[in-house]
DNA sequence: ATTGAATGATAACGTTGTCAACATTAGATT
DNA sequence: AATCTAATGTTGACAACGTTATCATTCAAT
């Protein structure tokens, strides 16, 4: 069922998503849905469930592609590249449906292991002193933060015409926050 | 009939925010505002355009507090304090509604303004010496991204516990931002 | 005075989320 | 083997929504 819904997501978008066209998709009545998920809001969170599951799979895979600081722009890559790829599935997995997770802990829990997965790179980029002092944790978030924002900007059109393409994009900004926009003396 | 459609947003959710209920709010048939809006869509484009004049207004407040690196901070503070503050006015303006500003030029032009203003910021910086070479729109780009994901995923409860308050989480963001992950020498 | 645009009202259509009531089936218990 | 229970599905309904077609009103411009 939560198959069917991430096609229809992803050919139909996220309007297309209702309970009953996942319902006619499984060839099932329209209130069977209802024994599964006890309303749409949960057939969502399972959905974005899913594709944190995905995205950390994809991270997790280029990550060992390479080593120190460009392992981490990799990551920052196949990060973008899960988003552009799937727009309909990350603006699920952020949107506003399931932004109270509090109500939702597995959910919560897959989310934040991607953060603890990038805490834990730059963790290791500290210990090879290719990151500075600090909270790896307040780290983490900052960079995920600046991807996440990357994303939704470029995702609502806001993006373009800035740089010659969504690579060259990621790149400028992940240099930028390495090395910050003041000056290197 | 915007001022009526801000309230209930902000009143009632995103979710209340229906072309009938904006039409109960002004005291008039649900057919009405059709006559002013061709769809939902645009009463929402609209709700948008208007969150980014205030949200560029506030900036605008703020960056005449202070000069230098100060300033830019001020300004951050200012963006992400407007859209804690106003949270479905700020959803609203990054939703999925108006993802596609091709066919909203006056929306679009809107919210360029804010991404412009901090790029003159940008700027006025690097004249100064205060921020290293580069395109400033892509400086100011990679900025936005910053606040606008993390103020994304603090709406969505993603930072919860990473830092003691929001400002802290601010206050670290933006000096990563400025001086960078690697360690400086 | 007439016209035409702007605005509103009424009524309807199709779709949706959700619920209540009933049917069926498979497995566990007796 | 008979019975019970939980899981699953169906039918039918309700209210709310976006949207449209049709008709009424007002008001400025000609």
């Amino acid at each position: 069922m939560i198959a069917q819904a991430r096609t229809i997501l992803r050919r139909e978008g996220v309007d297309a998503l209702t309970l009953r066209a996942v319902a006619r998709a499984a060839g099932v009545s329209q209130a069977a849905p209802y024994r599964h998920f006890p309303d749409r809001r949960a057939l969502i969170a399972a959905v974005a469930e899913a594709g944190f599951r995905d995205l950390g799979q994809a991270m997790t895979a280029m990550a060992s592609t390479a080593e120190g600081r460009l392992g981490l722009k990799q990551v920052a890559f196949a990060y973008v590249r899960f988003a552009l790829d799937r727009p309909a599935d990350y603006r699920i997995m952020f949107g506003p449906e399931v932004a109270n997770t509090e109500d939702l802990p597995e959910l919560r829990e897959t989310a934040q292991s991607v953060l603890g997965f990038v805490a834990e790179g730059i963790a290791q980029l500290q210990r090879a002193g290719l990151v500075g002092a600090g909270d790896p944790a307040l780290m983490a978030v900052a960079t995920w933060s600046m991807l996440h924002g990357l994303v939704m900007l470029t995702l609502d059109g806001q993006t373009a015409g800035v740089a010659p393409s969504v690579d060259a994009l990621v790149e400028e900004a992940t240099r930028i926050m390495m090395f910050g926009l003041a000056p290197r003396a």
